[in-house]
DNA sequence: CAAATATAATAGTATTACTATCACTAAATA
DNA sequence: TATTTAGTGATAGTAATACTATTATATTTG
C-alpha cells in the first residue's frame, strides 16, 4: 500500500485551492500543519494567522493557497474522502461474493484510522478525528449549492454511490440504497463522535464498535 | 394540541441564557426574529447586531439575554428538541402496541415539520429548517464536553433514550438500541438535508420521505 | 544574466464579537 | 409619594478576525 502509494497522488478537485498545495514546501507544510493546528484548538478558533506562526510563514502567504479557511477544510475533507475511497477500492476490488464485499466495505468506511499510512505529510489519523468532529461544517453552509455545482463534493458523492452499488448487488430490490450508504458513511463519523463526547447515546464503546452497529445493521436488513 | 400548549411551557436547560427570554416582550422578539433571521442569512452570517436591526432593537440589550451566538443556537436546539419531545410524548402515549408505538415514533421524529402549531412566538417550520442546516454546529465544538456536564444537551439525550426505550420493547435483545436511535434521529436530518442540497446521494424525494426509509429499516431490522 | 515566480514583511480595512458606561423610563416597593 | 431597581437604549471602545494591497527580497528558470 505504501508502495502503491508513492506513485500515486491524492487527487483533489482544483476549484477548492488557488494554488496546489502539493506543488511547494510551503504547500505541503500549510496542509500539513492547519491539520495538526485545526485538532489542537478546533475550527472555530484556527486561524492563518496562527497558522503561519506556527509554521513560520506569513499569513499571506497562505492566501497564496487557499482563499480562506472554509476552503481549506474543504481540502482536507475532499483529501480525506478520496484517501477513503483508495482504500475502499483498494480493500474490496478482488473480493468477488458481494456479501462479503460489502461487509468489508462498511468495515473500510465506518473503522477508526488508527495507523498512519506515512505515506505523505499528512497524518491520517489526525485528519480522521477533524473529519469526525469538523467535516459537516464543509458543507453545512449557505454555500453548498454553488459550492456543489462546482464540484466540490464530488469524491464525497462518488464514495457514496460505491457503497449504494454494493448494497444493490446484494439485494437488487433494496429501494433505499443510496440513502442506506449515505447513512452509513455519515451515521459512522457520527457514532464515532458519540463515542467520545455522548457516551449515554450509543452502544459502540471499547469491543463494541460502529462497525460492529453497522455489519450488524445490513446483515438483517439486506 | 394548541390548547394543551397554551398551559404548557417549553422548558430550556436555564444555563444556556442569561435571562430567560420568555420573561419578556423584547426577549420573545429576540428568539422570533432570530429564527427568521438565521434562516435568511445562515448561521455564520448571522450577527447580533443584524438581530438587532431586524428588531429594532441594540445589540447591547441581545447581549443581556444571550452571552454568545452560539449559545442563542444552543436554546433554539433544546427548545426544538422539547417541542419534538412532547410531540412524541402525545403522539405515542396511548399507543399499546410495541411495533406500532415505535413506528408512530419513528415517524415523528423523522418527518418534516409543516404546519406551525403556531401557539407561540416561535415558527416551528423554520425553526425545523435551522435544525437540518445548522443544529450540529451546537455540539461540535471544542467546548462540548464541559457544556455536556452543564446540561445543555439534555433534552436532545432524552429524546434518543425514549426512542431506544421503545427499539428494545420491540426487540429487547436488540444489541444497538441507543445507536440506532441516534442514527435515526440525526440520520433523518441528514436525509432531509441531502434531499434539498444532494439528491444524487438519497432516494428520498417526493413521495418516498426520510420516514419511510427509516420505517422500512426498522421493520426489517427488528 | 534577465525575467519570472514565490515568499516575506508590512500596512491597512471593514467587520466581528464582544465589554463598559451612562442615561432614561416604567414598574415595584417602602 | 418617594425611591429603588430592573430593563432597555445609546454610545464608545477593544482586541481579534478575515481578509486585501503593496513592496521588497530571494529563488528558480529560460
Amino acid at each position: 500500500m505504501k508502495d502503491l502509494l508513492s506513485v500515486l497522488k491524492i487527487s483533489v478537485p482544483s476549484k477548492i485551492y488557488i494554488k496546489d498545495p502539493e506543488t511547494s514546501d510551503l504547500g505541503k507544510r500549510i496542509v500539513e500543519n492547519s491539520i495538526l493546528l485545526i485538532n489542537e484548538i478546533g475550527f472555530e478558533s484556527f486561524t492563518f494567522k496562527k497558522l503561519g506562526t506556527k509554521i513560520g510563514s506569513n499569513e499571506s502567504s497562505i492566501y497564496r493557497y487557499f482563499e480562506s479557511k472554509h476552503k481549506l477544510l474543504q481540502y482536507l475533507s475532499s483529501w480525506y474522502w478520496a484517501w477513503l475511497e483508495y482504500q475502499l477500492v483498494l480493500e474490496t476490488f478482488s473480493i468477488s461474493n458481494t456479501q462479503e464485499k460489502l461487509e468489508k466495505a462498511v468495515k473500510v468506511i465506518t473503522r477508526t484510522v488508527e495507523e498512519d499510512s506515512n505515506f505523505s505529510h499528512i497524518n491520517e489519523t489526525i485528519l480522521y478525528k477533524i473529519i469526525v468532529n469538523e467535516s459537516s461544517k464543509s458543507f453545512l453552509t449557505k454555500e453548498v449549492d454553488s459550492e456543489n455545482k462546482e464540484g466540490y463534493f464530488e469524491i464525497y458523492k462518488r464514495v457514496i454511490t460505491r457503497i449504494s452499488e454494493m448494497i444493490l448487488a446484494v439485494n437488487k430490490n433494496y429501494p433505499f440504497a443510496l440513502s442506506l450508504a449515505s447513512t452509513i458513511l455519515e451515521g459512522g463519523l457520527h457514532q464515532h463522535y458519540l463515542k467520545e463526547h455522548f457516551p449515554s447515546i450509543t452502544n459502540c464503546k471499547k469491543g463494541k464498535t460502529p462497525t460492529d452497529f453497522f455489519i450488524h445493521l445490513i446483515n438483517n436488513l439486506l
